[in-house]
DNA sequence: ATGATTTTAGACATTGATGTACATTTTTCT
DNA sequence: AGAAAAATGTACATCAATGTCTAAAATCAT
C-alpha cells in the first residue's frame, strides 16, 4: 500500500497513480483500471488524478509504454548474449522466464488480454511478438540451424512460454527447474552439458 | 445479424441472447458482455432479457458452460483416437488446432482473459488445462515415452498451442501447414511419414 | 513569511449500466 | 374465438464511473 517514492512532500504523483494502475491491471485486467477505485486505494481524491494525467486514456498509454520498455528489450538482449553452445544460449533466453526483472509475466498476460478489446494494443502485441520471435530465430541460425527449423523452433520456444504465462500457473522453482533440461533438448535438439545447467541453476538460486 | 433459430414465433430466446453474448465475448472480452449493448444488437428491449436469464451472472455462467462443453472434450477425444504411430496420433490432436468445430481458439482466449478477473473462471481454466495436459501425456506414454519426457513433451505440445492462440495471429492455412512436419518432429521426436501428412492435409482441405 | 505554484477535494453535470414493477402485446393452446 | 402463457416494452430507482469548474490547502521559492 504505502506511498510511492516521493521526493516532494505531495501525496500523489504521476508515478504513484501509474503504479496503482499497474497493480490493478495485473490483478484484474484493464477494465479494473478505473480512476475512482485507484483513488480509494491511494487515499486520494479522485479528481486530483486529473492533475497528473489528462484523462484515463493517457494513463493507459503510460501503462503500455511501461510494458514496452520492460518485456521486449530483455528477450532480445538475452538472445544475443555470449554463449559457447546453443544450449547455453537458450538458457540465457530462459533467464527471462525465471527472472521477474527481465520479463514480467503477469504484466505480459494482462497486456495480451487487454489486446482483446483494443486494436491499438493488439498491434503493439503483434509487433512485440514478431520482434521477439525474430530474435530467437536469429540465435538459432547463428548456431547452425536452417531457416525452416530455426523458424519452427523459435516459435516453439517462445510460444511455450507465452502459453505457460497464459496458464497463470503458480509452481515452485524446483518443479519448473526439473523440466529445464528436457525443454532445452526439445527446443534446441541438443542435450545441455551439466556444467551449463549448473551455471543456470546457480544464477537462479536453485540447488539441484 | 439475423434471427437465431427460432422454432417459436418469438423474437428473443435464451439461445439468442447466449449467442449474442458469445459473440461479444469473443470480440471484445467479458466486460463487453453487457445487456444493454446486446439488446441493441438484437433489436430487443433490454428488459426482456430478464425473462430468459435471472441476471447477468446467469448469462455468464451459461457462457462458461458452453466453453466447457466444447473445448476440453474434443482434445481428450482426439488424443485417444486410433493411430498407428505417435506422429499420426499427434496429428490427430493437431486436428483440434485446425478445425473450429473441435476447438474454438477465440473462445479459448476470451475465457482465459476472463480468468484474470474472476477466480471462479481461473479455477475452471486450471482444471481444463490439467485434464488436457494429462490426456496428451497419456498419449505419449502409450507410444513409449517415459514419464518425464512425456510430461515435458505434452506441455510443449499444449503450450505452443495456447501460446499461439494468445498471439491472436491470423495466418493462412498454407503458412501454418508448412510448419506442421517440423512441429511433429519436435514434439514427438519422430519424423512423420509422408502418407500420414498427406492424410492430415487432406482432411483439412490443404493441397501441398 | 508571504506570494506564487502545485496539489487536493468538493460540487456538479452527464453517461451508461443494472434490475424491478407493471402494463401491453403476441403467441399458443383448447 | 377466447383464455392462458410467454414475451416485450415503458417507466422508475439506483449505482458507479467519467470529466469540469472552482475553492481551499499544502508546499515551494525568494
Amino acid at each position: 500500500m504505502e506511498q510511492v517514492l516521493n521526493d516532494s512532500g505531495w501525496r500523489g504523483s504521476q508515478e504513484g497513480w501509474l503504479e496503482a494502475a499497474y497493480e490493478a491491471l495485473l490483478d484484474s485486467g484493464v477494465d479494473s483500471v478505473k480512476i475512482l477505485p485507484l483513488a480509494k486505494r491511494l487515499n486520494l481524491s479522485r479528481t486530483s488524478f486529473y492533475w497528473f494525467f489528462k484523462d484515463r486514456e493517457e494513463l493507459l498509454g503510460a501503462l503500455l509504454g511501461r510494458w514496452r520498455d520492460k518485456n521486449t528489450g530483455n528477450i532480445i538482449r538475452q538472445s544475443e548474449a555470449y554463449a559457447e553452445s546453443l544450449a547455453e544460449a537458450m538458457l540465457n533466453v530462459f533467464d527471462c522466464w525465471l527472472s521477474n526483472d527481465l520479463f514480467d509475466s503477469k504484466f505480459e498476460f494482462a497486456v495480451r488480454s487487454w489486446a482483446l478489446q483494443s486494436n491499438e494494443i493488439l498491434a503493439a502485441v503483434r509487433e512485440a511478438d514478431q520482434m521477439r520471435l525474430e530474435a530467437i530465430k536469429r540465435m538459432l541460425v547463428r548456431f547452425g540451424h536452417s531457416e525452416i527449423t530455426a523458424d519452427v523452433r523459435s516459435r516453439t520456444t517462445y510460444l511455450v512460454q507465452i502459453g505457460y504465462i497464459s496458464m497463470q500457473a503458480q509452481e515452485d522453482l524446483a518443479v519448473r527447474m526439473k523440466r529445464i533440461p528436457e525443454y532445452i533438448a526439445i527446443f534446441t535438439g541438443q542435450v545441455p552439458q551439466q556444467r551449463e545447467l549448473d551455471r543456470f541453476f546457480a544464477r537462479h538460486g536453485y540447488k539441484s
